[in-house]
DNA sequence: TTGCTCCTCACGTCACGTGAGGTGGC
DNA sequence: TTGCTCCTCACGTCACGTGAGGTGGC
């Protein structure tokens, strides 16, 4: 037979057979005198058998070796089922993560833990496309390094702004609405109002550390996508929390 | 920041970060003076961004597009779950069939509804070599032709057989070791001898086809591997299961 | 001459891994 | 000079898919 007979009665493309023989796992088979290969149903039952091993996961550099080695092929099996249930685990924690998305309506890259907080600020009146950005890319930050023994403080600190209500959402808008002109006193004033917030939202007795290498590297990000005036306020309130609390 | 200490703190590595800038997915950030990559935070933030989709299966040629675009991403997200889910199955079934051969102790080309006659095939004394590949490759022509109309027949037979005991592996070794020189009677004898078999198998009302497709593939496999003394066995036997049973 | 089947290259896929070969500052 | 870090190509991976360009017999 030829090659589209046989690839249809072995439910392949002839391009895998030509495949097969290119590396050796398929015999050629002899050339009629118009240069067509003509197959023997032993070739049928190669590539049958090649197949059965292929679908069950079996690399096609190593099925020549495994063919007639039911020894090494069990072997084989055993590094393949593993491989497969790890894979499995893989794809059904894709799955439950796409579920929670749909679920909470929100964004992959947003922390599932910062869902409300990520919600809260949407909500902020006059938000402007860079702040967006600006909140998509922190919010990233924080997840990443939310395992870090520097962070829960600060995740605690979101989770109640975003209970806390409109008095902060308030201050949020009033620091990015930020005018260039504004005075010492409403930068001052603003500052303290922010260093309040936060403090009453970690907990006193709770002292972050700004230094600390991801926390810093989220302060940078901040400072980077501030105005002049919103720099200032900034560096206030980081003062205001590094410094003992006045009581 | 440098190459490296930005793939460390996105626990990516550098080649990775060098494939985003190739496609265009990463901004390249400043040189230094002596050729640098220079990474400021946002380059870190957007890593963590473009991971987030690449971990939910989302492909690169598609994350750029769908960064800042929470519909898209939901349609996408949708798709990749079917995928996902389909996936899963595929290789639940992989497993399914790996577990299977372990319990059976099987080839994985061998038909599950084979696997004893497969079995009782092995236990004939002085198998060779050659009858083992060639017992294989029926095997797995069977296993793929299973669900053709032809073919339940032979399964049927051949179950039927495995399950006669030791008259018929007495007869499947006289055809295995038939000499070169047998005399007309004896092969006579052991065509009738074999076809009475095949009948009393395969039951008296069912009269199989034999130039059907793939059973005439499966006789000529046979035909081909064996020698011209069986071969003169095989065709007295063809005819006698064709013609009507005389009684 | 037109169709059909088969043939042989050979590039493309996807997300990087892995050298090879070279440079600049300590 | 030796080490270290960074740089830029560029090939390899895996199992084929997909043209491109050509041939032989009806």
């Amino acid at each position: 037979m030829r090659s589209a007979e046989l690839a249809e009665l072995a439910g392949v493309t002839v391009r895998t057979l030509r495949h097969y023989h290119q590396i050796g796992l398929l015999d050629e088979p002899e050339r009629s005198s118009n240069g067509y290969r003509t197959y023997t149903v032993r070739h049928l039952a190669a590539v049958l058998r090649i197949g059965a091993f292929a679908e069950l996961g079996i690399p096609l550099a190593e099925v020549g070796r495994v063919l007639d080695d039911t020894a090494e092929t069990a072997r084989l099996l055993d590094r393949i089922d593993d491989e497969a249930a790890a894979e499995i685990e893989r794809l059904a924690a894709r799955r439950a993560a796409i579920a929670d998305l749909r679920r909470g309506g929100a964004s992959p890259d947003l922390p599932a833990s910062l869902v409300r907080f990520a919600a809260y600020l949407s909500n902020r009146p006059e938000r402007s496309r860079h702040d967006e950005v600006v909140e998509r890319e922190q919010l990233a930050l924080v997840r990443h390094f939310s395992d870090d023994a520097s962070m829960p403080w600060l995740v605690t600190a979101l989770e109640h702004m975003s209970a806390s209500g409109e008095q902060s959402v308030a201050l949020f808008d009033r620091f990015a609405r930020l005018d260039a002109d504004a005075t010492d006193d409403e930068i001052d004033e603003l500052a303290a109002s922010l260093a309040a917030l936060v403090r009453a939202a970690v907990g006193a007795e709770q002292v972050p550390t700004l230094s600390a290498r991801h926390t810093s590297l989220l302060l940078e990000h901040q400072l980077d996508s501030s105005t002049p005036a919103q720099r200032r306020v900034l560096l206030l309130l980081f003062d205001a929390l590094d410094s003992p609390q006045p009581d």
